[in-house]
DNA sequence: TCATATAACGTTGCCGGTATCATTACCGGT
DNA sequence: ACCGGTAATGATACCGGCAACGTTATATGA
C-alpha cells in the first residue's frame, strides 16, 4: 500500500536476502529454489516458496541480468511506435513471441526528432541488447554497424548488410507490379511519391517506378516525382504538389499507404474523385486500406515481423541460418482506386 | 562485426573499466563524464569522450539501474499488444512520452493464455518496476494490490481501487447515451453483447444497458444478453446467437467495437444489412469504426493513455495529484449503422 | 567399522555501474 | 612559509542477484 509522495520513507523492496533471513536459510538456497535447481530438500523448498509469497518477493531483473546469460527477453526497437507499419510489425513479432519461451520488450524513445538519429539508435540498441535481452529486432535502422555481441535482426534496413541478418519485402518487384498494372490500364503520366530516401525500401520502390516506365518506353519526368518521407503529412504535401501541376498526372503511385491516405485527403480538398479523376496506388496494405478501397501492394508486414523473430530465435539457439536475408514476397491487391485511362 | 554462432568466443563487451584503463583515469571519473557532472576538467572530459567513441562503449542499463534512483524510463504493461485498445493506449502514452524526458518500455508476454493471469501480471510489474523503470502503467489489470514502492497508474482496471490512481472512461454514462439513442430511434428489442466481466468497464456498460431499459419501461430479457470477452471472435459468436433468435432483436449494442466488427461479419454471413435489417452500436471508436460507418461511443482511449502518463509523471515528480481517478468523458459518435424502427 | 558418495546447504567473489568520501594539487592571502 | 579553500580526481563501499566452490551430514557399500 503505497502513498503518494512518501519518498523519505524509502521502503527498500524485498530482496533475496530478506527472504533468506526470514526463512532461516542462506541466499544461495533461495536462489536455487527460484531457479528450479535440484539441490534443495522438498521441505525447505516449500517453506521458502511460502515465505516468498508472504513477503511478496520477486526477482530483480537488473541484478539477474548482470549475472546470468539467458534472459528470455527479446527487444524490439522502433523509431516510433504509433504508425501503421510499426504496429503491424509488432503484431507479427508478438505472434512469434506468443509461440516461444521469450517475452517481449518494445523500446521507443517516443519521437525520432527528440534526439539525434543514429546516435540514439545505437545507444538504445546497445542498452537493451547488452543489458537485459538476448537479442534485438531493429525496425528501419539507419546505422549499418553495431558493436554488440548479441544477435540483431533488422527489418527494412538502410542497406542490406551482409553481416547482419535482415528481413525485407521484394520492394522492387512490388513496385514494378504496381506500375505494370497502372500502365496496363493505359496510364502514361504517373506521379510518384517517394519515401524516406535513406531507407533501402524507398530506393527500390523508386527504381521499380523508373524501370517500369523505361521498359514501357514512357519518358521519365522529374516533375512527377515528389519526395515524401512515408508520413501522411508529406502525402498531403506531395499530393497537392502533383495534383496542382498544369498537366495533372492521371495516376499517382504513393510509395506507402500512409502517404496515399494523404492523397485521399488532398483529393477531397480539391474536389477530385478517385478513381474517376485520377487513379491511386499505394504500398503496404495497412488495415485502413481495405476500407478506403485502395489498390496497393501488400508487403505482409506482420509476416516480416514474424519472420524476423524466428530468425532471431534461431540465432540465439545457435541454429545456423540458411540465408542471411529473408525476402517476403509482395502482392498486388486490386481494389477500387484505379481505372482505365484512354487518351483523349 | 558479429558472426553467427561464435559463442565460445564470448567477447566481453566494453565496460566502464576498460574505458578508464585506456584513458588512464579512474572509473569514477569516467562515470562522472557519462553523467554530465561538473567536476571534470574539460581536457580530461574530451579525452574520455573520444576513448568512449573509439571503444564503442555504452553504458549497461542493468548495472546502472541497480545503483541510481532515476532511470528516466516508464514501463507500460499490457496483457496483449495486438488489439486496437492496446494500440490506442500506446499512441497516447507515446505522445506524452515524446513530450517528456522519459523513454518508454512496453512489456508484454505475448499472450495472456501463456501463463497464469494474476501471477504473471504481478511478476512482470514487479520485474519492470523494481528493476529498471521509475513507474509503470498497467492496462486492464486484474490484481488489486501490488507490493511495490514505485508509482503505478492503471487504465481500465478490475475495480477502482482507492489507493491506486487510475484512468477510465465514464463507461456507465456512455452506455446510457448509446441506449437512449437506440431507444429514441424506437428500438425496444435491443441485444447486448457483454465484455470481460472481470473488468469494471464491462460491468458498468452492462449496468448502463439495464438501467436505460428500466428507466424507459422496457422489460429486460436475459436471452438478449450475450456474454463475450471484447474479442472479435466472441463478437461473431454472440452476434450469431442473438441474430438467430426466433424473434430477432431490432438493434444490437456491442460493448466494444471489436465485437461489433464481429457482428458485421455475421450480418454478411446471414445476408442481413446494417442498418436496414438491424441497427448496431459499438463502444470505443477504434480507427476501423470510421470506415465501417459504425455508430459508437468514443471513449478517447488515446487520451486515457496520455492522461495516465501525465499522472504518472506527476507522481514521480512528487507533485500531489488532485484526484486519484481520472475520468475521461465519453461521447456518442453517430454514423450510419442505425436507423429508426417502427413497430409493424 | 570405515571409506566414500552424494545430498543439502553455506560462503564468497563477482558483475558493471554509482555515490560518497578521501586525497591531491594548486591557488591566493597573510 | 604557512594556511585554508577549492577544483579535479581517486579509492572504495555498495547494489542484488548468480554460480563456483567449500563444508557438513547422511546414506551407501565393502
Amino acid at each position: 500500500m503505497r502513498k503518494t509522495g512518501n519518498m523519505e520513507n524509502q521502503r527498500r523492496s524485498v530482496t533475496i536476502r530478506d527472504v533468506a533471513e526470514t526463512a532461516g536459510v542462506s541466499v544461495s538456497t533461495v536462489s536455487r529454489v527460484l531457479n528450479g535447481k535440484v539441490d534443495v530438500a522438498k521441505e525447505t523448498k516449500n517453506h521458502i516458496l511460502s515465505i516468498i509469497d508472504d513477503l511478496g518477493y520477486s526477482t530483480n531483473l537488473a541484478a539477474r541480468s548482470m549475472r546470468s546469460q539467458k534472459k528470455n527477453l527479446i527487444g524490439l526497437i522502433m523509431p516510433d511506435i504509433a504508425y501503421p507499419f510499426a504496429i503491424e510489425v509488432m503484431k507479427g513479432v508478438n505472434r512469434a513471441i506468443a509461440e516461444s519461451e521469450f517475452d517481449l520488450l518494445v523500446y521507443t524513445s517516443g519521437d525520432v526528432r527528440k534526439r539525434g538519429r543514429v546516435t540514439s539508435e545505437q545507444k538504445y540498441i546497445t542498452l537493451l541488447a547488452k543489458s537485459i535481452s538476448d537479442g534485438v529486432i531493429v525496425v528501419a535502422p539507419v546505422a549499418s554497424e553495431y558493436n554488440i555481441d548479441k544477435p540483431i535482426v533488422s527489418i527494412d534496413p538502410v542497406m542490406s548488410h551482409p553481416n547482419y541478418p535482415s528481413v525485407h519485402a521484394t520492394n522492387y518487384e512490388g513496385s514494378r507490379a504496381a506500375m505494370e498494372y497502372l500502365i496496363g490500364l493505359g496510364h502514361k503520366r504517373i506521379g510518384f511519391i517517394n519515401g524516406r530516401t535513406e531507407l533501402e525500401s524507398a530506393n527500390r520502390r523508386l527504381s521499380g517506378y523508373r524501370d517500369a516506365l523505361k521498359k514501357n518506353g514512357i519518358p521519365i519526368k522529374e516533375e512527377l516525382i515528389a519526395s515524401g518521407d512515408y508520413t501522411t503529412e508529406t502525402g498531403v504535401k506531395c499530393g497537392r504538389q502533383l495534383l496542382s501541376l498544369k498537366n495533372r498526372p492521371t495516376a499517382i503511385f504513393a510509395s506507402n499507404d500512409q502517404m496515399a491516405m494523404g492523397v485521399y485527403q488532398v483529393a477531397e480538398e480539391m474536389g477530385l474523385r478517385i478513381p474517376e479523376d485520377f487513379s491511386l496506388v499505394g504500398f503496404d496494405n495497412i488495415s485502413e486500406s481495405k476500407y478506403l478501397g485502395l489498390t496497393t501492394v501488400d508487403q505482409f508486414i506482420s509476416e516480416q515481423g514474424y519472420g524476423a523473430m524466428q530468425m532471431l530465435i534461431q540465432i540465439i539457439n545457435e541454429v545456423p541460418l540458411e540465408k542471411q536475408t529473408l525476402k517476403v514476397q509482395t502482392q498486388l491487391v486490386v481494389r477500387s482506386s484505379c481505372r482505365e485511362y484512354h487518351e483523349s
